[in-house]
DNA sequence: TTAGTGTCGCACTGGGGAAT
DNA sequence: ATTCCCCAGTGCGACACTAA
């Protein structure tokens, strides 16, 4: 074959002469049959490759490089995109864990964006390509003109569906996984989001990219672990508690978990149980004579108010939610 | 409490079209 | 060339639930 002039027998010469990767050379060529095309394809694979070095240590992908060091992708790729060298990225990533903007840490771009009432994926569409975090944040969003984008709910015009998630403050992926997930159409899943946040006291302009679990006098709780966490109990324990009492939603499991209360005894002004009674060295007639109390049986609870302030918003999104797409299939079923 | 299980959704990723 | 818009994924860890 010819290579820029040259004449080589086979492809192993060429990929040895021009310091080529001879496999992925092979491969392109054989598909294409285009010598120049297969070359450069084949560099440009190695320079790839080169290119998630780390430490010595070879990745896939950007991806992998996250995963392996707990950071955020979506940062790196930021930064890569200012030609620092990947050591320092990941270094830099490394000292601060979280993504750092005027002053303040975020959980993720996604957090950050929130934050400044932005939908992330307007956020994500900025960075890929090209602005750096302060003007992907700050930078007004252009009005567009296209009246095909243009979309109407509950009798409001909105410029497009963008303009929509944004005034109401609803993050598009959520109705797009909406939509996927329960295979609902547009409107329902804006009008179960919407109302929901509505229902739950959530102010329109609050950028929302998730659905808290609950809210406790202000403070959002992403996950019921995060919850359980702050309140000293474990998971499992309000899991089980809340399936075999069948309580609807965490507020509830709570408040009822408050209230439960189990025989203790009273013993030197100190409260043991009757099992502890046993251990030291009562026997079953004798126990009967130290004085009984009710004690809670969750006492790290009892400090909570968990009715002022609350706001189960999972219960409400499933209540929201079902009633929606009753509604929904009530329709179909008249059409 | 731990273990098992199946599902879900977070946080992107990617790509194309068109007005600006 | 840039910057909006749209849609369509997707990996995998986190999650809720259940049972023992």
């Amino acid at each position: 074959m010819e290579y820029k002039g040259k004449k080589y027998v086979s492809l192993k010469e060429l990929s040895k002469d021009i310091q080529v990767p001879y496999s992925q050379l092979m491969h392109r060529y054989y598909r294409t049959g285009d010598i120049e095309d297969a070359v450069l394809w084949a560099a440009k694979s190695e320079e790839k490759k080169k290119s998630y070095i780390l430490w010595n240590r070879q990745y896939e992908n950007v991806n992998s490089i996250a995963l392996a060091f707990g950071l955020n992708a979506g940062s790196i790729f930021a930064r890569l995109k200012e030609n620092e060298s990947l050591e320092e990225i990941v270094k830099v990533l490394l000292q601060k864990e979280t993504i750092t903007f005027h002053g303040k840490e975020y959980n993720g771009i996604s957090a950050l964006a929130t934050a400044y009432n932005h939908d992330p994926s307007i956020i994500f569409d900025r960075l890929k390509y090209g602005f750096e975090l302060e003007r992907a944040l700050l930078q007004p969003i252009r009005k567009i003109n296209r009246p095909e984008f243009e979309i109407t709910y509950r009798g409001k015009v909105y410029a497009s569906k963008n303009e929509l998630y944004r005034e109401l403050g609803i993050a598009g992926v959520c109705i797009h996984e909406m939509m996927t997930n329960h295979g609902t159409d547009f409107e329902t899943a804006v009008d179960i989001y919407w109302e929901t946040k509505v229902k739950a006291g959530i102010p329109a302009e609050e950028m929302l990219s998730y659905l808290p679990v609950c809210i406790i006098r202000g403070r959002y709780y992403k996950t019921v672990v995060e919850l359980a966490n702050e309140i000293g109990i474990s998971t499992s324990a309000l899991a089980t508690y809340k399936y075999r009492h069948g309580c609807e939603g965490v507020i509830d499991t709570l408040q009822a978990m408050q209230l439960e209360t189990k025989e203790g005894y009273i013993l030197n002004g100190k409260v043991k149980t009757y099992k502890e009674l046993i251990q030291m060295g009562y026997t079953s007639s004798s126990y009967r004579q130290v004085p009984k109390a009710s004690i809670p049986v969750y006492p790290q609870l009892q400090k909570y108010d968990f009715t002022e302030g609350c706001v189960d918003v999972m219960k409400i999104y499933e209540e929201v939610k079902q009633e929606k797409l009753n509604m929904e299939q009530g329709m179909q079923m008249n059409m």
